[in-house]
DNA sequence: ATAAAATTATAACGACTGGTCTACTATAAT
DNA sequence: ATTATAGTAGACCAGTCGTTATAATTTTAT
């Protein structure tokens, strides 16, 4: 039972590969069932709403391992600025490697959205939202204020999508690692 | 001579808006040249080479038009500080707007094309660079070191980015009024 | 073993895509 | 008056889009 996993989860990986790096009206399902070689027949079986329900469960599936990416460099590194230093700068190295396929995990999916469909712009709120709370209750556990901690998340939330977005544009490490090394002031307590 | 504008630059402002609003996959010829009124031979005249072309160009004009925004404040409001917050206040305000258009001016289309239009990349590219070149410009001038003028530029561009992406998505001002909040500890003297 | 249910496999649908092509009109130079 | 040029107008193309329909097959339950 070597590679034996289920069309539904197949289908799911897929999309969510192929929205991060093209967005939602730059992929289509041809597409996708062409790289996970389900059949057309099988995505509609497991998702009768079509594109937009897929899109849903790709979103969350997203936002699930971006969520274990994050606990996992929590886990090994107890301060919070060299742990979200850490978290950033792993991004910035990825932009180095040849055809790497990172992406605004879900932003541009969002960004695309945002104006067209509901269910979409929801699922990336809660995204967003999600990480945001892991970062919140690091610093919280660190010592930081409800109220700093909260409104730092925020910012270290933007900082990392606007980061991707320009280093991905710039196809360069440098936006990410300058703002990995400018962490510490924003974490002052107060 | 009320409203003689010539065609190319109608058709330019219709995709620069329509662009901003759902990215470059999202936005069909036919909805450019109904939102515009221009008929699909005149878009052809002007821009042989089709929607790529056409994009490029409508990148270029939501570029000058930020730089025109942006040059306003820095005119206007002399603490770098102050121009900063008072240039992302304003952005989070039209967010409150009902129907507001706001979006990632380039954003979007730069995280939908990066790995597929190298002509689209660069411009996004050029756009970012002079924005951060602005930013730069107005720290240096008030005091602030090469470097750090420089690595600041980037981090209030990763800023404003990603912190439009949150409001759009959450449909709130919030993230973008955090992060102007924020924005003097970020530009601490060094 | 058989029936029912779950899943896969294809083909086709209408709508729309970006792009091409040709006919037409307006203006100005000759 | 004639011709040249710039721009307008929109029908049309092949291909792709998301979606639907239905048949074939596999799996599960009895």
């Amino acid at each position: 039972m070597v590679d034996k996993k289920n069309s539904r989860d197949t289908l799911i990986e897929a999309a969510s590969r192929l929205f991060r790096l093209r967005g939602y009206y730059g992929v289509g399902l041809n597409e996708i069932i062409e790289e996970s070689g389900i059949p057309k027949g099988s995505l509609y079986y497991y998702f009768p709403k079509g594109k937009e329900e897929l899109a849903i469960e790709a979103i969350n599936h997203t936002k699930e391992m971006v969520i274990s990416k994050i606990q996992e460099v929590f886990e090994r590194i107890e301060d919070p600025i060299e742990a979200m230093q850490a978290l950033i700068y792993q991004l910035s190295e990825v932009i180095g490697e040849s055809d790497h396929k990172l992406g605004m995990p879900i932003g541009t999916i969002a960004s695309e959205n945002y104006s067209t469909s509901e269910p979409i712009r929801i699922a990336c709120q809660l995204a967003f939202e999600d990480w945001q709370s892991l970062y919140k209750k690091k610093l919280i556990s660190s010592g930081y204020s409800e109220k700093q901690s909260k409104e730092v998340s925020i910012i270290v939330n933007a900082l990392i999508e606007g980061g991707i977005l320009l280093s991905i544009t710039s196809k360069s490490g440098k936006p990410l690692q300058v703002i990995a090394e400018q962490m510490p002031l924003l974490l002052i307590k107060k």
